[in-house]
DNA sequence: CACAATTAAGTTGTGCACAACTAAATGCCG
DNA sequence: CGGCATTTAGTTGTGCACAACTTAATTGTG
């Protein structure tokens, strides 16, 4: 293969990549209009439905998002009502984030969207997974060689 | 399946894709600092090597790109002395995006790139020809599902 | 115990994505 | 030909991602 070819070749690997991922964000964008939710708010919510009140560092952790992210994320979802921040007492430095009655409330509005989004992918559930298993396996390849690259 | 269970499905769905697209981005981020371009300006490099000078309409065709991204885009690409940009004659609403000297010659350090960034995903060629099929065939149901969706 | 290192959150600055809008040139139709 | 719709760029505003930095609280160690 020629170097040039090559570089064609780069383009449509990343150009896939990067038009999914835009797309996804799109039908999302479309389902969680409903809810005043962007995509991102929306990964925060599932989170705290699913776990309970978390401290911001914890959100960080699940969502591999740091407080240059998170911090004016979750503003956003207080201003909305959705959430309360509190200093916590043990722990000053830290801040929990707690669902509102209207956040919690929530909830029940979204159950429907993970059934629209699969029904917008045209995938099965199997189809589904097995994408699913390949993305991951290929995050933990690239966060790897992220960290070697960088030390190179 | 309970729809909580729904729910726990759809974060893992979409967080994958996510954390997948952010992972890409990070590892062209370490590649493509040696060469003083971000991901998305690479891909604008990408199509102007292999194309030809082009209007900042066609530009936005090839990456389904609107001019409210290219157009500050285009001018921090200008800035570096990549590109320049001119009016042209023959339709003065189009504006065509012309590789500079030193933005032609940058290709040859950009022959690495594709290299790189394939042995970063730890995939053999069939895997990502296999996965980029996916992808695409993904975002192509999603676009669709967006326009229904918006229109419903 | 005092103080240096670490940790949590937030802030600042840059760049991308996209919606909504503006401005200017062109095309088309009566 | 004249005026209106369309097309092409660009601008504005919002939100996310991330790097680099700041601030305040806590931890660990001499």
């Amino acid at each position: 293969m020629t170097e040039p070819e090559w570089l064609r070749l780069d383009r449509q690997i990343c150009f896939s990549l990067h038009a999914a991922s835009r797309a996804f964000n799109g039908v999302y964008r479309v389902v969680l209009g409903d809810l005043g939710l962007t995509y991102p708010q929306y990964l925060v919510m599932l989170v705290l439905w699913e776990q309970g009140d978390l401290p911001v560092k914890k959100l960080g952790e699940q969502l591999r998002l740091d407080s240059g992210t998170l911090s004016p994320l979750v503003k956003r979802l207080e201003a909305a009502g959705l959430v309360r921040r509190e200093r916590s007492a043990a722990d000053e430095r830290s801040v929990l984030v707690r669902l509102t009655g209207e956040g919690a409330a929530l909830r029940e509005r979204a159950l429907e969207v993970p059934r629209r989004i699969m029904s917008a992918t045209g995938f099965d559930p199997a189809e589904i997974g097995e994408l699913r298993e390949r993305l991951d396996r290929l995050t933990a390849a690239l966060d790897a060689a992220a960290r070697t690259e960088a030390t190179r």
